[in-house]
RNA sequence: GGCGAGGUAGCUCAGGUGGUUAGAGCGUCGGAUUCAUAACCCGAAGGUCACGAGUUCAAUUCUCGUCCUCGCUACCA
């Protein structure tokens, strides 16, 4: 690609999902790199705007509104207040940070969908379903029961008979009862359209493959080829929810926009929002050539923001593409996979809590330690030796040994430089160079070696200072020391502004301190930071040590919260399913469970979570085919008896047909554990 | 299963279109020093660059295979 220069930067960051508040996750690999891209280029004086937001829709918060006995909009009420208010503690600077759930949200999602819709982008298919009145829903074949138009079997599926195995379709059925209400159902249209991503499948693989090869990222790059390379299908972009941007189009009532369709036209609402608010014209940012955009996100949110947004934004025509997506890898905790449901993580607000005034040994923790490349660790024992033998032995003790000598000489007052020597010229000469060296790193999205340069700078700091040695100096020459602590505190005024991105509370401090005026990237190196005479404030340490004792109690917490989940189920923190809705005596004995024999098991090849097994059900012996792989082996499983729901409509999984369902418990995170009798019993013993 | 990314010093990570002693920070050990929050400064030790095979005069860097971690994706009635 040329190089081209540009008129301003739009910066978004991934919309957090309302159902839970901020973890170090989020924050080391989306919100504190952006954060630090951003606060450089305002630094540099560029125009930049900072969007952020929450993600507010979608069934994980419908499920939990309703199990707290709450609406959809006080579940993202609770967690958006909470997240913002983190964030803007936590000094992540945004610009905007919006909602989905706001009107302007909604009304600039309808807007783009209409438009898509009326440049007829939109693949639509419209089907004739199953509707119950009773319950306001369409009904999925299996929903419906009703005889057998074959063997007349009175209980047979809307897909399915399962005494004579005849495939059927809904409308075939005689006395078709939905099972939601048992209630006889109405026929009715129901509408989905589809973004045909196939046909942008072109355009997409020259702009990606082609344009970008050499300044995206390895892992988005290769993401997106392996996409592109297999062929991309039409998505569906509506869905049957009442939680969301409603359709915007007649008869959908109970239609919503897909939540991937939705989130990501939240970084321009909250853009619109923005223009309101300050009086200013959205528009430029988002569809100016001239503007770049720029999304921070993780690397489960890389086809999204690579793909099927840009085709979005492509095909309503007006809009730009982003011109970079830095995906950062995970950040995992103490050994251990970031999870919501299991509690292990660091949040952010309790942090804010527990270390009140460090925000920036966490900001620093977490890009020394980004995970750019690969998946990182977060331990606690690392973020104390950051603090304590880098901030503070590296940088805040330059800092503060600086300021103490210049008390200790010159009353604290900044004294003017004599004569410089070799050394001297050649330490201002480098100082001079890290202002380009931080940014060069930024700009290619190098956090963790821009911030490492920063350091450099302090470490050239106390070199110089332990080389020039001041304290001796002082007895025989006081004249010389003037140059020494003056190219010293220069040093402390080029760390103010050249940290700021990386550690804004600590610039802010020192630049209190050293009573500098606020100052950008281009003066740095410059000479003239400081007035010779100008009078510095007390020093006080920019960083305090922490102690085992600290450390120590947060891996207890951690310790704690993993003895809970070892504990077991039950635990007040895990996200239960919420009760189903009460069935008749008789609905329960529609199915026929039985204790059976696994004669044999196997694994069926080229499927990861597929095991068939060989069953004697006392009637026959049948094969049933069962997603347990992962947590059974075919051995542990021969001669074992389990229950088993017999009369299922048969169904093929990877060319197997099944005839059944082995029962089995699953907890919240998913893990099964087959149910079985206590002891031996008959074979086709019924279980009821 | 398919695809993608990654597996480099005790820890966290750089790097390499193949070529003499593979880099940084932290940690460890030794030295020096006292302005400084036992911090700074100097020096040292530490790695068959996941494993196996191949190509090559030469591989950690290229090719193939295997194993492990993570993500996307299919199968979980």
């Amino acid at each position: 690609m040329a190089l081209k220069t540009w008129k301003r930067t739009t910066v978004t960051s991934a919309l957090p999902y309302a159902n839970g508040p901020i973890h170090i996750g989020h924050l080391a690999g989306v919100y504190v790199p952006a954060d630090i891209y951003v606060r450089y280029l305002r630094s540099k004086g560029e125009e930049v705007l900072f969007i952020g937001g929450s993600d507010e829709h979608g069934v994980p918060i419908t499920l939990k509104a309703r199990k707290e006995g709450i609406t959809p909009q006080e579940v993202v009420d609770r967690y958006h207040a909470m997240i913002k208010d983190s964030f803007e503690q936590f000094g992540i600077s945004f610009d905007i940070y919006s909602r989905t759930s706001h009107p302007i949200h909604h009304e600039t999602a309808s807007d783009i969908f209409t438009t898509l819709y009326n440049k007829g982008e939109f693949i639509e298919k419209t089907s004739l379903q199953y509707y119950d009145e009773e319950h306001q829903h369409f009904l999925a074949d299996r929903y419906i029961t009703g005889t057998c138009p074959r063997c007349e079997n009175p209980s047979a599926y809307g897909d399915q008979c399962e005494k004579c195995g005849t495939s059927l379709s809904p409308d075939e059925l005689i006395n078709p009862k939905s099972m939601l209400s048992g209630n006889v159902p109405v026929k009715k249209e129901t509408k989905h359209w589809y973004l045909p991503l196939d046909k942008y499948q072109g355009w997409l693989k020259e702009w990606i493959l082609e344009g970008h090869r050499d300044d995206w990222k390895p892992n988005v790059y290769g993401q997106c080829k392996s996409w592109l390379d297999h062929g991309l299908q039409p998505r569906a972009v509506t869905r049957d929810l009442d939680w969301g941007v409603k359709v915007p189009l007649p008869d959908t009532e109970d239609k919503v926009l897909y939540v991937w369709f939705d989130a990501p036209i939240g970084y321009i609402s909250a853009t619109r929002e923005w223009g309101q608010i300050h009086g200013r014209d959205w528009k430029p940012w988002w569809k100016d050539a001239d503007t770049r955009l720029i999304h921070f996100i993780g690397k489960d949110n890389i086809v999204f923001h690579c793909i099927i947004f840009p085709a979005m934004l492509k095909e309503e025509g007006s809009y730009i593409l982003p011109d970079n997506v830095p995906a950062f890898e995970f950040m995992n905790l103490e050994n251990d996979k970031i999870s919501t449901s299991r509690n292990w993580a660091v949040w952010l607000h309790e942090y804010l809590e527990e270390f009140p005034g460090k925000q920036d040994v966490l900001r620093y923790a977490l890009t020394t330690n980004a995970p750019e490349t690969k998946d990182n660790d977060f331990t606690w024992k690392d973020f104390q030796a950051r603090n304590n033998s880098e901030l503070l032995a590296i940088f805040g003790n330059f800092v503060n040994r600086t300021l103490v000598l210049t008390h200790k000489y010159f009353e604290g007052k900044v004294p003017a430089p004599g004569a410089l020597t070799e050394t001297d010229k050649a330490t201002i000469e480098e100082m001079k160079t890290f202002p380009g060296r931080i940014g060069g790193s930024l700009e290619q999205f190098r956090f963790r070696e821009a911030l490492g340069e920063m350091m450099n700078l302090a470490r050239l700091g106390n070199k110089y200072l332990t080389d020039a040695e001041p304290w001796k100096v002082y007895k025989t020459d006081p004249e010389r020391v003037k140059a020494i602590l003056n190219i010293s505190l220069d040093i402390c005024a080029n760390l103010a502004i050249l940290c700021e991105p990386f550690l804004p509370f600590t610039a802010g401090r020192l630049r209190t301190m050293m009573d500098l005026p606020e100052r950008k990237w281009k003066d740095a190196g410059n000479p003239g930071l400081l007035e010779p005479g100008q009078q510095l404030g007390q020093p006080e340490y920019l960083f305090e040590k922490i102690e085992d004792s600290v450390i120590d109690a947060q891996i207890q917490k951690l310790m704690d919260t993993k003895k809970e989940n070892e504990a077991g189920a039950g635990g007040p923190k895990i996200d239960l399913k919420p009760l189903k809705e009460t069935i008749t005596y008789d609905d329960f004995t529609k199915l026929d469970i039985r204790v059976c024999t696994v004669e044999a098991a196997e694994k069926v090849e080229g499927a990861d979570k597929l095991l068939k097994l060989t069953v004697n059900t006392g009637l026959d012996v049948r094969t049933i085919v069962s997603g347990i792989a992962q947590y059974y082996k075919p051995r542990e499983l021969t001669g074992k008896q389990f229950c088993f729901v017999l009369n299922l409509a048969p169904r093929k999984l990877r060319g197997i047909e099944s005839h059944g369902m082995i029962l089995s418990g699953e907890s919240p995170e998913g893990t099964l554990i087959l149910v079985a009798p206590q002891e031996w019993m008959e074979n086709g013993s019924e279980v009821k």
